[in-house]
RNA sequence: GGAGAGUUGGCAGAGUGGUCGAUUGCGGCAGUCUUGAAAACUGUUGAACCGAAGGGUUCCGGGGGUUCGAAUCCCUCACUCUCCGCCA
């Protein structure tokens, strides 16, 4: 969330860009505004009856260690009226509080200055393209009847098992699923990053670190008995590893990566969108995770478009990059490039990852600080991004690839298949 | 799942109703000494919020209560450890 000091001091930049996502927060701001003041002046009552509670309690505790009942008694009985005037004030700070907060989470981050205004996808720049739309003799198939043309995944006993949306991977396909997470992960720490293997399931003190909760509950799956969630992304626990850390110096960059499954609800989702690999339930995905100084987060999301560009070239996918507009940009994020690649028998573009910059807005939440040069806290700048998502990549593969003798697979993954074909 | 013990500052570890944001040790930082370093010695060393400032408030796992006053007493929740049971 954003910080309320610069909600106090800095309004109109936060009005006028959040303008970028489509949406007036005017009257949101003006409301916090109106209740922090509010606040403040509670809050300074409030401490004023516990200053003078604290120096009668004081007093009282003297008179009684030089045995002046009389007079100690006579202390004692000033407090019942300041008690009573300190749990109103103690009343009204906490439920201006909870109000300001509930206003707070309403406010999404600020977009960063290169990015476009707009209101949803159709607004997005795209800023590269890279490869050509393969062609094919013959007609493609779509990937839903390859893999069933080569046994790789079956959807069908998925939602025997379990439901739509939690597909079981056979065979090849199995093993060029572990193949991809293996050189996913290899690549990741060529690149600098320390793999974690974080759990699947995390606490709500999670969820509100990385802003899953509490607006965005009903993404996750929820398990009631022990109070947890499935994670949507391996976003949320290797981030929230660093949930109230106060790092010592500012000389630090924290790169982190994991292979998780990922679970998402995905309610409300339904038709072409959802076929095969397209939408699912359960996936596999890689994710990238840094914090940073805040002069290194620009730098640093350069460094992890160039990481995810490098992964689908050595891939030979043909794929685009598109920097969000305002409006189609995440909540938490201030700057958010998607990659998609192109699915040659579906003919549309696929998204395969999506690359973001928090600045402060998830540290804040998190309580993610550092200590500047001269003994200030600072938040840190936390960024991430998937390097990649499996099943829509395994999905342009397998269109993108297939040939009359079968699926050609990179060669970048021979070593991790044992085989060059499926066939 | 059953029984018991615990949760205090970066770490270790005192503190069982008042002057305790908290003894002490280690670590960190600064200084003295030294060509330099080590050792020794001296000093210093938590965070959040409000305020222009002086200053004030809050924080001893979380929440609530008793009391003029709570790290200390009571209730409750969470977590950790030990033993037993179960188990990959």
């Amino acid at each position: 969330m954003l910080e309320i000091q610069r909600i106090r001091t800095d309004k109109e930049s936060i009005i006028e860009g959040l303008k970028k996502r489509n949406i007036d927060v005017t009257p949101i701001v003006d409301n916090i505004l109106e209740k922090d003041s509010r606040w403040r002046s509670a809050k300074g009552e409030l401490e004023n009856c516990s200053a003078e509670l604290n120096r009668i309690a004081k007093q009282v505790g003297e008179l009684f260690q030089q045995g002046k009942q009389e007079e100690a008694n006579q202390a004692k009985a000033q407090t019942a009226v300041l008690k009573e005037n300190e749990s109103a004030y103690k009343e009204q700070v906490k439920q201006l509080e909870d109000e300001i907060n509930q206003l707070m989470y309403q406010l999404p981050n600020v977009p960063n200055e290169q990015v476009k205004a707009g209101k949803n996808e159709l607004d997005n720049e795209t800023v590269e393209e890279v490869g050509s739309k393969t062609t094919f003799s013959g007609k493609a198939l779509p990937h839903w009847e390859i893999t069933q043309k080569y046994d790789l995944i079956d959807f069908e006993l998925g939602v025997k098992v379990t439901g739509a949306g939690f597909p079981i991977y056979k065979g090849k396909g199995a093993k060029l699923q572990r193949a991809l997470i293996a050189f996913f992960l290899d690549e990741a720490h060529k690149a600098g990053y320390e793999e974690f293997i974080p759990p699947l399931v995390v606490n709500e003190a999670s969820g509100f670190g990385t802003g899953q909760l509490p607006d965005k509950e009903g993404q996750m799956y929820y398990v009631n008995e022990d109070d947890l969630y499935l994670i949507p992304t391996a976003e949320v626990p290797l981030t929230n590893i660093y949930r109230d850390v106060l790092l010592p110096n500012e000389d630090f960059s924290i790169k982190m990566t994991g292979y998780t499954p990922c679970f998402r609800r995905e309610a409300g989702s339904y038709g072409k969108d959802v076929r095969g690999l397209n939408r699912l339930h359960q996936f596999d995905k890689v994710e990238i995770v840094r914090i940073e100084h805040p002069d290194n987060s620009a730098r640093a999301l350069d460094e992890m478009v160039n990481h995810v560009k490098g992964l689908l070239a050595k891939l030979g996918l043909h794929y685009r990059i598109l920097r969000l507009c305002g409006g189609d940009t995440g909540f938490a994020s201030a700057m958010t490039y998607d990659f998609e690649v192109f699915s040659a028998a579906q003919e549309k573009w696929l998204e395969v990852s999506s690359v973001s910059r928090f600045d402060t807005f998830q540290a804040n939440r998190l309580k993610l600080r550092f200590k500047t040069a001269d003994k200030k806290t600072a938040l840190c700048h936390t960024l991430n991004g998937s390097a990649l998502a499996l099943p829509r990549i395994v999905a342009a593969l397998l269109e993108n690839n297939q040939t009359e003798d079968g699926i050609k697979i990179p060669e970048v993954l021979h070593k991790y298949t044992g085989f060059e074909m499926i066939s």
